[in-house]
Order: structure tokens, then sequence, then C-alpha cells
DNA sequence: TAGGCCATCTGGTCCT
DNA sequence: AGGACCAGATGGCCTA
């Protein structure tokens, strides 16, 4: 949230370059720098954790504004946030002018490369929530973890294969499974996980 | 405070 | 050549 302005005095030769070969005359521009104003207005919107629901986290807009407009928080940028508040509009308009002094092409390339991850991750994150709508979990469970998701989800599989499989139906396979102990090895799968204790809160009618 | 989880950056590799 | 994918590194946040 405050990672907004990054400090070009303190940093100038790590800085982000996108700005840097960008047309004058791009009026494009000319709305960005409005934007650019107001950042922590829409910086605000762009938590990771804005959406759990099962779509998409960000519209692409917002993002693309950001990244290019934001620093890397694992760079040490934004330190300056505190400094450099919304009553600062010249020394704001200062530091933006020298974000467009010429960088070398390979910032450019490679901060579009991040630009490119950064979407690209989100889209992974996007399906994990999907996923996580999914799996069985408790009312009172807190999100799961990605990694937990997956081994849910494997487990998940497992068991409902299983059910299609022995043509039974399901709640009276999983109280069978439950009451024999898992005697069977292939109960294996799903049984190793935590999916069992999950099993009581699926509404299976 | 340590450990888990995560986002992000980065450079390498593969693919189109 | 440029984009997609991947894994390692790093730092922030949260919780026990």
């Amino acid at each position: 949230m405050e990672d907004i302005f990054f400090d070009f005095e303190q940093d100038a030769t790590t800085d982000f370059a996108f700005w840097g070969q960008m047309d004058p005359n791009f009026q494009f521009q000319t709305q960005l720098d409005t934007l650019l104003l107001d950042c922590t207005t829409v910086s605000g919107q762009l938590s990771p954790w804005s959406s759990f629901g099962c779509q998409s986290v960000f519209p692409d807009e917002q993002l693309t504004f950001t990244d290019l407009d934001s620093p890397s928080p694992g760079l040490g940028g934004g330190t300056e946030a505190d400094s450099s508040s919304a009553d600062e509009p010249l020394e704001i308009s200062k530091r933006r002018a020298r974000r467009l002094v010429a960088h070398p092409p390979y910032k450019i390339q490679r901060h579009a490369a991040n630009i490119r991850e950064r979407k690209r991750m989100l889209s992974i994150n996007s399906a994990f929530e999907e996923l996580r709508c999914h799996v069985p979990t408790f009312p009172y469970e807190k999100r799961l973890s990605k990694i937990d998701t997956l081994r849910l989800a494997i487990a998940y599989i497992a068991l409902l294969r299983e059910i299609l499989v022995s043509g039974c139906d399901p709640k009276s396979y999983v109280d069978e499974c439950m009451k024999n102990g898992y005697k069977n090895q292939t109960n294996a799968i799903w049984n190793t996980s935590d999916l069992t204790a999950r099993l009581s809160w699926i509404k299976w009618d």
C-alpha cells in the first residue's frame, strides 16, 4: 500500500525503466500521469486477497496500471511513500519526469516480462481459488494453502473415482469405509489426507 | 521469534 | 524474437 513511488534519488540504478522509452507524445501517458497522482487509491484495490470468489482476481487494466507504476516490494522500493505524500504534487512530478529518462532496452523488456509473469501467477492463483471452491472444507476452516488445496483435490478425486467404480451410494460408501477402518487398500490414497475428516460436512444428496 | 505461506523479481529454458 | 513456463532468491505478513 505504501509502495507507490519509487525513490529515484536513492536507487537510480536499480529502478524499473518501463517508462523510459515511452513516446512523450503518447497520449496514454497523460492519462497515466493523472492516475499516478492518486496511486494509493488504485493500489488499494489490488490486494491479492481482495477476492476469495471463484473468479479472476484482477481486471487486466488495473493490473497493468499498477504493475507499471509500483516498484518491486522485494527490491527495497516504495520506502519513500511516507515522505511523498499527496500534498507534494510538484515533487511527484519531478520524480515522474526522471522516470522518463531513457533506459537500456533490456530493462524495459525485463519489466514487461515481470508484468507478464505477475499476470501469469495471478491466473494460476485464480485457478487455485476456483479449485478451493470444489474441494470439501470445514465451514470454519481457514483458507487452504496452495499445497493443501492440491493434496486435498488429489485425495478427493481418488475418493470420487472409488465411489464411481463401486457403484454404491456415495454416503453409504464413505460410511462403510469409515466403519470398516479403511481395510480396503485402495482407500489409502484419500484416507491419508485430511479428507476423511471433512467428509462429514459433505451433503451427499 | 521462528516457521509457513505468499508475491514478486529474475535469469534460464522451451515453445511458437 | 518474443512470450510462456519454471525454479531460485528475497522479503513481507501472519500465526503459534
